[in-house]
DNA sequence: AATGAATGAGGGTTCATTCAT
DNA sequence: GATGAATGAACCCTCATTCAT
């Protein structure tokens, strides 16, 4: 049947602009923060008239939060099936921490300005997304937590409130991303960081 | 010189009058965020008229600016000589660390919605904001990391980068903050969780 | 290729509207003056809304230059070619002098309204648009002291600074134009005044 | 009786405090021009509270109005009596033109500034300083005409419309003080000036 | 009389959103 | 479907004027 060729070439094509469009309030808002960004500058960034961009989306709130939602799900995906290899000790624990990090400031790192401007303007948009940014770091926790969780049932964790402690860990990680984005952590190599941070965790400050 | 009474007496109201409009900045600006917040809100919410925020404030910018330097000043001033008395032992570290964190947590209580609106706008509202939190966290940081060469001098630290271990320390810290404040941490009293976390920060998550 | 001709018409369109809106911001200013003309009167007068009339203008002074603008370009283009005819002799050159006058002044009746508005205005708006009053009167001033070069060259003129002389002359034509203009010269005819101010121009004031 | 030495004194240093006002609404109104000129600023040049301004003036428009009037009374008086001595021939009328110019020259060039900005801004005020800066000149008009008509009568002058020939000598006179300022006329020395635009006045252009 | 803090109507300008083409 | 000109509500900021001290 032609007419359901052609709607199928329509519609891959609009999904093609919806993603220009996409991509391009990506690209403004991070150069822009979110409330400097104006409907023009995406519309000019994507190449397309004004109105194109209320056929995707239906205002800058929307188009926002679906730059949000790309991000999240990308970075989700990285860690899909992770917790399906629970580590079997501290030693495993500790490596697959360290190489879990890895992959995510390796995934973080081709997005950092994204990362860093979703976090600094998504809180202060709205209470939806201030809620969402919540939701996300709390994903996070989840995973810290099953980890944890395993390591104390196993026995080569030291007993705890699990989830205040995935809690802290995930809020320590994402706060050291931050200040290693904005140059807080200079003459350090990610590597460095990372160990110290994992032996932090691992260990605490006590020498024992 | 009754001119120079009249002067002093002026300089008394209007800075009276100063303070009555920040007042109701910090308050409006904590019930709407920033962008939300109009000028001729925080004026009513001041009972002034709108001309009369403009002459204490060149533009909303500075309002917030102000709100954020008197909260700053505030929590500093909790904490000013606290590096007098630098521990002994890793007990009184630890009981150091419990008391000045419930201390802080108290002095937090009282502004809570203040600070968490602090935290969520300023770096959205531009650069020299967003540095401005950066610097107060590096404060915090300096602090920590005071406490943790001294412990590390002293043989009752593990020695490690001190200056990393103190960021993942405060960024921890204020990320807990946090997650209380917005309810992350239901079902659990203040002791608890400063304990808890105080616990992983000494102690890691390694069974020893 | 259908997309050029709808920018063009869209082109012509845009330069239509452009134009109804210097006509009105025109009118307006003829009614109110500069100072007391606001843009909502323009985009009133014009029958558009006021973010129509900064679609076309970036401000009030812009439009004003405009109308500025548009007006000298009629006069000068009323004279354009003009020199080309020099007079033979100071018959010649009174009786092009007076028919010039009179083709000016015919000019000048049609736009009175507008040229004692913009003498009156622009002066007062700022620098720029003084600076470009002066010059409009510059214009006149070579004109005229092309052709009295001429004439002296020629020796049907007294020599004399013809720069001086032009520019005397021009200040006299205009303030006579504004005096006119004003109800200054009530129960005379326009012929009559031209007659007695060539007159004047060509004999001065002695009885010879 | 004290009380009237007491209020002598008042009025003496009120109408002084006027004067000061009166001065420094003129020195900002030269700087600023009317429109750009605040009243604050008026007070701070003066060295009084705004209030201040509005015990001597009801609001900007009269004391615009007030240095205006001052500045007319000032030129009037220079020529007050000159019609007294009419000239009794040609060279008569010509030498006290040329030597009432230079009085006139001299008068204003110790307020070029202020004349400059009164020609300038006092027509686009509104209607009535309009109406006066057309009485001020129809004052030299009258004076201008009385001395032609004398001049014709005498049989030292050509027969003509004197109030429009009137009309055109002050309007060209206005005309050349005002290029004289702006320095349309560089290069030449006042006396020159005078003297061409003089003789113009008195033989024209034609060489007889 | 002098002051200058307070006022709030006024006006310039922006920009999300609509809609005719 | 795409466009971008048009819109006008919204909002910031100014400044002449008032008035309590």
């Amino acid at each position: 049947m032609p007419s359901t060729l052609r709607q199928e070439r329509d519609r891959v094509r609009t999904e093609r602009r919806r993603q220009d469009v996409l991509d391009a309030s990506a690209r403004v808002f991070v150069r822009q923060g979110y409330h400097r960004t104006l409907i023009s500058d995406i519309a000019a960034e994507a190449g397309v008239g004004q109105g194109t961009f209320y056929r995707h989306f239906p205002d800058k709130r929307a188009a926002f939060e679906a730059v949000f939602d790309r991000f999240t799900e990308l970075l989700f995906a990285e860690f899909a099936g992770m917790s399906a290899n629970l580590p079997k000790d501290a030693r495993e624990y500790r490596d697959s921490s360290v190489s879990a990090l890895l992959r995510m400031a390796e995934a973080l790192e081709r997005n950092q300005d994204l990362a860093k401007m979703l976090m600094r303007e998504a809180p202060a948009v709205d209470r939806g997304l201030e809620e969402k940014v919540a939701s996300f770091q709390d994903g996070f926790v989840f995973l810290a937590k099953t980890f944890l969780d395993h390591a104390t049932t196993e026995g080569f964790a030291r007993p705890c409130d699990t989830t205040l402690v995935a809690q802290a860990i995930v809020g320590m990680g994402i706060s050291m991303a931050h200040q290693w984005w904005t140059g807080r952590a200079p003459d350090v190599t990610l590597e460095h960081l990372i160990n110290e941070v994992v032996d932090f965790a691992f260990f605490g400050i006590t020498d024992h």
